[in-house]
DNA sequence: GTCTATAGCATGATAGAC
DNA sequence: GTCTATCATGCTATAGAC
């Protein structure tokens, strides 16, 4: 389900995968809306207390510049850890997140407001605290942007590699994450420089 | 289809949508798959060529940081066109790209690559044109980011309404594409500034 | 608790009347 | 060319043996 969605994948292929009945699916966790249920419960628990732990470090780094960074990195690491996937989110659980924002479904979009805003509220005031002279609606707009492109890059990674002829391997972790770092902390940070000129508006 | 993106829509649904009958659907279509690549075909020559305009227009700016502005313009002004769905892309077929981008479907990921590669390289070249002191890779993945985030506002647009408690209407055109453009702008006029220092890696 | 079997329904696609 | 009727298949969910 974390390849290609909820509408694309089956209960019957879930139980293949899982070397199991497609009874004892449905038997255990009853409809297939409560299943996924179950898969959010189970991982954005550790993966908002991971980004809030890290948050909570990068607010003490005095440097504007890199206490932004940081910041934006406590954002955007827990969704990209690929290691054991109850530490805290992982790829696989972000890219489900990512198509189940796109493909509109109810009870996705429940949780995802239920559970999700409180971090992404927290993380909008640190990101305010850093950048006391930006507006709080700016500031919404592009860290909005940087959960779009961090969807988009998780599930499209290919399409970097391919317009690039190659040069560039766009589902290489690391360095996706420090693009995504690196623009979004340009994008941020220029909302505080001559705001007469940029602010035209 | 536009909505709900291709698994979640049936056949019957656009037969209904359409007040016809499911037969005649079929007969004239042929499969489901035929349908979408339909779809796109229709759509996909009038927007590439609305957006090769407008960067053409955009090319002759002498200001630099106004050129780079109307050539983001001419990127993303086609794709949120609500006017006539015919003259250039419109918002209801970019949000049926987001959707299919993310579902993975495998016609869709074809005539992408075959059909919006060529004026995706050609903004790339335009965009290199216009900050000729950073690296083409750079560009591409603060492109690529522009791409992404233009998809996730479309479709989630309610996001920035919720979290702004109503403050900012994130499914309001005019002012999606304003901090998209500016957010990208400054993205991309970061990497001519001093790049020993913004270039550390 | 995990299996088989199956109910009950929606789907994409086709055949054939008109 | 647009309708009705239907086929074959895949789906979620349930019932019941063990």
């Amino acid at each position: 389900m974390s390849q290609r969605g909820y509408h694309a994948v089956s209960m019957r292929d879930i139980a293949a995968q899982a070397a199991v009945n497609l009874g004892s699916v449905t038997h255990f966790f009853g409809t297939k809306e409560n299943l996924l249920e179950e898969i959010y419960e189970r991982h954005t628990r550790p993966m908002n207390q991971r980004r809030l732990e890290l948050m909570t470090e990068a607010e003490r780094v005095s440097d504007r510049r890199e206490r932004l960074t940081a910041l934006i990195r406590a954002f955007v690491i827990p969704a990209f850890s690929s290691s054991s996937d109850s530490v805290g989110g992982g790829v696989r659980f972000t890219r489900l997140r990512a198509i189940l924002s796109m493909e509109g479904n109810e009870t996705a979009h429940a949780i995802i407001a239920r559970a999700f805003d409180q971090t992404s509220l927290y993380f909008l005031k640190a990101l305010h605290r850093c950048l006391p002279e930006a507006s709080e609606e700016r500031i919404l707009w592009r860290s909005h942007f940087l959960l779009g492109s961090l969807y988009y890059t998780l599930v499209n990674g290919d399409r970097i590699t391919r317009l690039s002829q190659g040069a560039v391997d766009g589902e290489h972790p690391e360095q996706a994450v420090q693009e995504l770092v690196d623009a979004t902390v340009a994008s941020l940070l220029e909302l505080t420089h001559s705001p007469s000129l940029s602010q035209e508006r």
